[in-house]
DNA sequence: CTTTAAACCTGCTGGC
DNA sequence: TGCCAGCAGGTTTAAA
């Protein structure tokens, strides 16, 4: 589901189900995409990737599923034949001989041609990926200097998925706490060493929850984050309001940026 | 140009 | 139990 590593972590386990495998039958709700049901029939599921918050199916003629699953969006593995009973509603099936791939209640899907010049034009927007291995502290500060962003607030910015993509709203939070920078503050405003602060943040909170299988590691959706198993990534600041800083012990503090939920240390943050 | 607010997609939770 | 409002980890659009 929603950020960068939860959404890698479902291309993860698409691929290790499906990749490589054969489509016994695809089946779209969507009637725009109803043609291809027939010519997909056959074809080899080459790769299944994630660039930032979308996920990408590739298949072996040349054309590639685009899928963006919002909040609510979820794909299931399951056996092939098999539908769970579920009140969410089925968009997508792509069925092999052992396994299926099903999404539901995603309503951004659409199909393009690999090969054609014209990508899927959400792709073309999208800044590098926060997980992206080759992505470096050294790319994320010039990005940071660069003048479409300079200016902006760190606030609006790190949601911004033309400069990193798959960032989202609990990323943000916990990115700035580990920065100790407020989201008040512009790139442009910082100085070297909270730039530097900001960049490795910028990679390593994210590729902390990638390897911790993102918020989301016991399965569900809300809930499941707040219990705390071993293995799942954990919150500083984000959900925490009011309860002491780890740091400083002063209460974590929650406000609202862009309708969407900020938690700070009010003192470590500056 | 940036920021803000509202709308939209859908599902879950909590209150009455 | 059932209904409804409110909220949600996202994005787009229009207005300010």
């Amino acid at each position: 589901m929603p950020e960068g590593p939860e959404i890698r972590r479902t291309a993860d386990r698409l691929a290790e189900a499906v990749a490589g495998r054969a489509l016994a039958s695809a089946w779209f709700v969507f009637p725009a995409l109803k043609r291809h049901e027939r010519t997909l029939r056959g074809r080899t599921i080459e790769a299944i990737s994630a660039r930032g918050k979308a996920l990408l199916v590739r298949f072996d003629h040349g054309w590639t599923l685009y899928s963006h699953n919002q909040l609510y969006g979820v794909w299931r593995v399951v056996a092939a034949g098999e539908r769970p009973d579920t009140a969410r509603s089925l968009r997508v099936a792509l069925e092999t001989a052992e396994r299926a791939i099903l999404l539901y209640s995603a309503s951004d899907v659409a199909m393009w041609r690999t090969d054609a010049l014209t990508e899927h034009p959400f792709l073309t927007r999208l800044g590098p990926d926060v997980l992206d291995p080759k992505l470096d502290a050294d790319a994320v500060e010039s990005r940071l200097q660069d003048r479409r962003f300079a200016g902006r607030r760190l606030a609006a910015l790190l949601l911004d998925q033309r400069f990193l993509a798959g960032m989202g709203n609990y990323l943000r939070s916990e990115v700035l706490f580990e920065a100790g920078i407020d989201a008040a503050r512009r790139p442009a405003d910082l100085d070297v060493g909270e730039r530097r602060r900001l960049a490795r943040a910028l990679l390593a909170v994210p590729a902390r929850s990638y390897r911790a299988r993102g918020i989301e590691a016991a399965a569900g959706m809300r809930a499941d984050y707040l219990t705390d198993t071993p293995d799942a990534f954990r919150f500083h600041v984000f959900d925490r309001e009011g309860l002491p800083c780890e740091h400083c012990g002063t209460p974590i503090r929650r406000s609202e940026s862009g309708g969407r939920r900020l938690y700070f240390c009010p003192r470590c943050q500056r």
